[in-house]
DNA sequence: CTGAAAGCGCTTACAG
DNA sequence: CTGAAAGCGCTTACAG
């Protein structure tokens, strides 16, 4: 009703100006008086006058937003809590800076696709956050064709334009299978997920090579889809096995919850019989019983950084890679030392 | 580096007519030839021109984008999976009609407050979605003031210009007294959400009077900001005080589940000795042991129903309410006769 | 049914 | 240091 009756040009008039002097003013361009310009802004100020996003996009070519487009299931998306913390954490930074996030949900990576070329063919943002990093990602040549500038979270395993702000995640996988070696579990498992996504993929590597490291034999692996009921099956069918391990390093919490119930569905006590840990620390995590074992991301920080960073490279052309602390180990209540050990000991 | 070559003048050139034809041809205006609508937009598709978003939203003063913002802390957004559901189900709607989603995600109500200002001074939405209604909502006067179309979820008690899409969640809650009434409880508690949100008074009273319908008597009743930890809280004080409850009725899911941590941890077995319900049916709940019995909520469709509802305003200036098919009871495994009927029933 | 022109509200060379 | 003009790419009365 009220917004957007007074533009550039009353202020002008009023202020006894030129536009072209009341833009130079707003943005701090060379070329005016450090007196006009302060006349031009109070001016701007009294009028009550807020420039037009909508002529700025114009005649910039820019969208002062920035886009964040996820590619999974309702379902599953809804038990990630990595997605609602990424994105207050980019929120945090956006709002100080006049910037919007544009956010786009489709359940399939065609999709994704589409997605993507709808958002430049609108000119909907300035830039992407590029999440779930896939081996040999298609939409790194896909935005790179697009000219639609990027920021990726963390490296991606190719050559890639973009830079990339990473949290390491090695670290706390091995410290969990560490863990677990020293209060003397020796069938240690793993309920990974996707392989085809580089931190699923990662986090397998790097619980073999912990195994390796502490001179236990190779321990089985699940691959999954990151969900809780794949999680769910992964931990049915090692548990109900032959030789059961006593121990299971999950990939993500939501997986490690799921585990939770099946073991007490089986009748197996957690820790006593079975130790789990799980990855992300999600809010549910200390409130599940025993409360979970688990390493804790950031992803409020990885937020922000990301957004710093897409920030930076959209306004100066080039920003520089970051490295967050890496993830790490949160011991709680979900593993002990395995039964023999224990009643050997007693 | 390819988009946004091609301009409208393009296409007029090429056709031959003027680029004012051309806009009506696109936009299906009256007062062109069925011939030459046809022939211009032929050329359009063989020049490969996508008319530009922010020349049309600065003559037509649209933004072809819908707005939502959630005021939240990170954790608690993080385990709550109505977002991001209720997203995926506008976004269902908007790729398809060429239309974004902008989100806001921000810490607190004076925060919200600003953030719908901002929206409405950079004009970066042409209609918001208006969840979690609160008594007394001081968002519906100031989306009033502001012009800014809406859609509620859910219908405000006060006069509200705005249409609402609801979906009603007292039988649910009214089922699930009743159910565990009819499994012989008489000592129902109920952790409420706040009193503060409209759908957090509402299940409360619900339950009250699912109660009194049953004849039992008025059970306690213990509020919270529907957080995890407040769920695992509420659950402490009610299972370690005198004449504890044989049942508890909770108002989400998240702290049903966290409540389930707190009888493990205190040796109180579940179902056996103390029944549970929860609200929303979240993709944990049937994976946690035992399944929560809870009730379903649907997200996504509720998602559908409002973009649809929101995008008619915005069109024709006019849409109905509209009442989504009320949430219902599942039953699952962790709610069951109480310890002492069982009892004396072997 | 069709064209030429003005306008949306900014920014940006280009002159002075 | 400052002004006047053209341009961003559409839409929309207004004439014909």
């Amino acid at each position: 009703m009220k917004a957007q009756k007074v533009t550039i040009a009353d202020v002008a008039k009023r202020a006894g100006v030129s536009k072209g002097l009341v833009s130079f003013a707003l943005n701090d361009r060379p070329g005016v008086s450090p007196e006009t310009r302060s006349r031009i802004l109070a001016v701007a100020g009294d009028l009550g006058w807020r420039p037009s996003l909508r002529a700025r996009s114009l005649s910039t070519r820019r969208s002062f937003a920035l886009g964040l487009v996820v590619a999974r299931n309702p379902e599953v998306l809804g038990s990630d809590p990595f997605f609602p913390s990424f994105i207050a954490g980019v929120e945090s930074i956006l709002s100080d800076r006049g910037q919007a996030l544009v956010l786009s949900v489709v359940p399939s990576a065609e999709a994704e696709f589409l997605s993507y070329r709808q958002l430049v063919a609108d000119c909907r943002v300035d830039g992407v956050f590029l999440t779930d990093l896939r081996h040999d990602d298609p939409r790194i040549p896909l935005l790179t064709e697009l000219g639609l500038p990027a920021v990726t979270l963390g490296r991606p395993e190719g050559p890639s334009p973009f830079p990339a702000v990473s949290i390491d995640d090695t670290p706390g996988i091995a410290e969990s299978v560490t863990y677990l070696a020293q209060l003397g579990h020796r069938r240690i498992a793993h309920i990974a997920g996707s392989s085809a996504m580089l931190h699923g993929s990662r986090r397998r590597d790097a619980f073999e090579a912990a195994l390796r490291r502490a001179g236990l034999p190779l321990g089985q692996t699940i691959e999954t889809d990151f969900s809780v009921a794949a999680g769910s099956d992964a931990t049915r069918r090692l548990l109900t096995q032959e030789d059961a391990p006593t121990a299971i390093v999950y990939a993500n919490d939501p997986m490690a919850i799921a585990g939770l119930g099946v073991a007490h569905e089986l009748g197996i006590r957690v820790p006593d019989e079975l130790s789990i840990t799980g990855f992300d620390d999600i809010d549910f995590s200390r409130y599940v019983y025993p409360p979970l074992t688990t390493v804790s991301a950031t992803p409020v920080v990885w937020g922000r950084a990301a957004a710093t960073t897409l920030l930076t490279l959209i306004e100066t052309g080039a920003a520089e890679d970051v490295d967050l602390p890496a993830a790490r180990l949160i011991i709680r209540g979900s593993a002990a030392a395995p039964a023999h050990t224990r009643k050997s000991a007693t």
